[in-house]
DNA sequence: GCACTGTATTATGTATACAGTATAAGTGAG
DNA sequence: CTCACTTATACTGTATACATAATACAGTGC
């Protein structure tokens, strides 16, 4: 029999709730918030809220400032840089520790979870599409059987989505993410390792430097606007 | 005037303990604690435990198995193939970030740690040996300001040490560690970025190698005693 | 007006109490 | 003796209360 679902603590309520929070950016860095805030806007009491905050800090998603309060961590040029890194090195060996063993059944999966993609991008829901992607990629890590590789990806995955959604979810962007998406897929259903492994590099840099220029692009936006409204 | 050093919270010296005696592999993997236990046995309350057995599963030191307490987590042959993977993958990214720019006086801070090193050889403190080689490591990650990276290799240095202290600081081997961390820096010293990086791969690997080795020897002997313990 | 000091507020760490629930222990019937 | 059912024990999650220390603030004296 399945497993009967837990019901979820209050911790982890508060966790995923702040995490989603963070994640989508709608939470802004600048503002500090505290454990005993936090507990009263949503009434419960503060032990819950600390370890939900302690573990998020620990993540690395927010930052304690002691005395201050907790805020939402921000990622610079550099730290991009060695996500990236470390996510090629990480998902270039997944793909080749699962390319031998992958079953015709786990490629369809994965099939569909692009055609998810697809569909969520067709209906302009970039949470859905960004929520597919890391799925997919986690995914090919759960099928690699590399557990601690995983453990790091996700750490990782959730410090790249700090840079923000606009920055990921670029017009045009997507529609390229799922076609290299699919060509990995099908690289991985001719058992052709190599391809495989050097179109996920190449997926992942072109990812990155779409997301750098995009970046300097809400930049260039905000400051121009930032000064338009000083006036 | 130097800045009075805060006094640790009870949270950080039971963790502090905690971790040493995981991570000293004084404390058996078999064995099962409670925070209840954990507190009743340190004279404080359940709070401040909590927490630390919280971050140390979290760091992977520890597993909790629900309504039963928690362990100590076992590294098998393929946690360490990954963790020596990445780990070679961030060092190697580390020595070639870090060759261009430094200084001759922090490169005699690196000897002078590999000095020490080779006295707690002669001592035969291996406690000290295992403790300077993280040092020596992570020092190298500082310089090369990589700060995402040293965060997960902090990480993966702690799942290594879980491999146990005899495993590690093989008779011989230690020698060799030594060698190898001077070869290391006589390449950064010469700022020759390949043999650097090419030298601090080996030098994982062969690491790696022996404690694979070792680890097999440990375990036949204890077999060995354990059968004949059972007759 | 400025600096210093004492006070108030607030963030945080820790202790304690309590409730819920899963496992283990114990009890009784077949 | 075994199985089912009840009871008890213990692990865990959460709330609450309190102590401590750091910051903000205000008032007083120069």
């Amino acid at each position: 029999m399945e497993p009967i679902a837990r019901r979820k603590t209050t911790k982890e309520i508060v966790y995923d709730q702040l995490k989603r929070s963070i994640l989508s950016g709608e939470l802004d860095p600048n503002q500090m918030m505290t454990e005993t805030s936090l507990a009263e806007s949503l009434h419960i009491s503060r032990t819950p809220v600390r370890e939900a905050v302690g573990d998020l800090t620990k993540e690395g998603l927010l930052i304690h400032i002691p005395r201050k309060g907790f805020k939402v961590r921000r990622i610079d040029e550099d730290d991009m840089e060695q996500i990236l890194y470390l996510r090629i090195s990480i998902e270039m060996r997944s793909v080749k520790m699962l390319i031998d063993h992958i079953t015709d059944e786990e490629l369809k999966k994965l099939d569909a979870l692009i055609d998810e993609q697809q569909i969520a991008i067709q209906n302009n829901d970039r949470i859905r599409y960004i929520e597919l992607d890391q799925i997919l990629h986690r995914h090919l890590l759960k099928l690699s059987n590399q557990n601690i590789l995983e453990q790091i990806l996700q750490e990782l995955y959730n410090l790249t989505r700090l840079i923000g959604h606009a920055a990921i979810s670029k017009e045009g962007r997507m529609e390229e993410v799922i076609q290299e998406h699919r060509e990995i897929v099908n690289a991985l259903r001719e058992r052709d390792e190599e391809k495989a492994a050097d179109l996920m590099r190449h997926h992942l840099l072109t990812t990155a430097s779409s997301v750098k220029k995009q970046r300097e692009q809400l930049k260039n936006n905000k400051e121009k606007s930032d000064s338009l409204g000083g006036l």
